[in-house]
DNA sequence: ACCTGAACACCGTTCAAGT
DNA sequence: ACCTGAACACCGTTCAAGT
């Protein structure tokens, strides 16, 4: 992030007479081995957004021949598969403080902090990707949490299901932008725009919608949900071997 | 959906004399239009995924050369900004039965089926895509009913954006496969499988973990954040002026 | 105005070859 | 075991040309 792994760079070569050119990479870190292919990826799509990430791109970010990539990772596919599971490896399980219902708060927001830190990769976060190490830790460590707090198996795994979906949702619908820009030059009649009357909700709450990702807004998703969570645990407590019961609705 | 917009299909023209050979087509459905296009681009999507969306392909498939359709769209992404608006108006937003509420529910139930039946465009609804026409009244419309519940404007697009936010997530944490479905033979060492003693909660929740997309989960977690959008508003009417406090958290 | 064919600058990946 | 260069079968898109 804080040093651009530019075009050309000087090699290890150990000329001891010469003077140190800050500027350049001397050692080259190791040979090159399937974390460091992995985290490079990582790096170049967090820099240069998803279309970036091409083998020939990567290869030559690492100073390497395309081909050799392929010594490590068997395809592009698989290779964005560790990307993401690099990318959950940075969510924090581990924090026992609180009650579970704190603490699973504290695990989602962490969720939320990786995806939002990787937002290009985000995006990709999805059915396609097979869950690697990190990601079973972390489903693991949420259900662990849900099953303390009370719920059944069952349940446990629909609310699991709708914190982990909300939380990777956020990052898609991010940079909305509900009204096309309309710089007026820019021969802008992508889309015949809407008469403002006929959008007066839109227009009323315009100021608000905007912000592109507003601070606090992801918060007030999931304090919505965890309201509904502990509803939902207060109801099955009333009627308690019946838990068919709570799943109905309408 | 029921009747697939193949390839060869006959059309009107009443030639009163030939026999009809069915597995041509003689009237080239009018001439091309942007609409066509845009058209038959959801169905290449619909039915092969979205990585066989190519503008060659769509050409053949509308038996048109690639470069035709450079002249009812402006690029690619242009293309993929209509067809996630087409696939927007298919959502109802005119359900006017019951309270605000209720009609809250059956509109964001309807977004999720759209993005259902659409699966693989919904895994690109995103920041990427510019709002059109049938966006913007999707958005109106649920904005209109927020503040119709007697949400102020700066929450009422907080809870929009979290509603949306869940539904456009749901499709894409989708088809989850939490363990790799490991056929031994397959040189599956892809990730070091994580032994089940460190996985007891999954395991323990795996049977319904699994269901990809049980019947029913959709509705679970929107009716979490429905009860959590309750709570906010009777709070909020209990302290009313104060709509700042009701944005805290923790 | 609409369509075409050839061409350009890219992709991911296979393959035979080097060390 | 690891890396390379050339090559293949694709992409999206530009361009000059046709009607």
């Amino acid at each position: 992030m804080n040093d651009q792994p530019g075009t050309s760079r000087g090699r290890s070569e150990p000329t001891t007479w010469v003077d140190v050119d800050p500027s350049k990479d001397y050692t080259r870190p190791p040979p090159l081995s399937r974390a460091r292919v992995v985290r490079a990826a990582l790096c170049l799509v967090d820099e240069k957004g998803l279309p970036a990430l091409t083998m020939r791109a990567l290869a030559t970010e690492l100073e390497v021949s395309p081909m050799a990539l392929y010594n490590h990772v068997r395809d592009k596919d698989e290779l964005v598969d560790l990307m993401v599971d690099l990318m959950l490896g940075e969510v924090d399980i581990s924090a026992t403080e609180g009650d579970w219902l704190t603490q699973l708060r504290v695990l989602v927001r962490s969720f939320h902090q990786a995806l939002a830190a990787h937002h290009h990769l985000a995006r990709v976060y999805s059915g396609r990707v097979r869950i690697g190490p990190h990601g079973l830790l972390l489903i693991e460590r949420t259900i662990g949490l849900l099953l303390e707090g009370g719920f059944l198996p069952a349940e446990a795994s629909d609310v699991f299901f709708a914190l982990f979906t909300y939380a990777a949702g956020f990052q898609q619908m991010g940079r909305i932008a509900p009204l096309r820009e309309g710089r007026p030059g820019e021969e802008t009649e992508y889309y015949p725009l809407l008469p403002p009357e006929r959008i007066p909700a839109i227009t009323a709450v315009s100021p608000h919608l905007d912000g592109v990702r507003r601070p606090g807004r992801f918060d007030y998703g999931l304090e919505l949900l965890l309201a509904g969570v502990q509803a939902k645990l207060a109801q099955a407590k009333e009627a308690p071997a019946s838990h068919r019961e709570s799943g109905h609705h309408a």
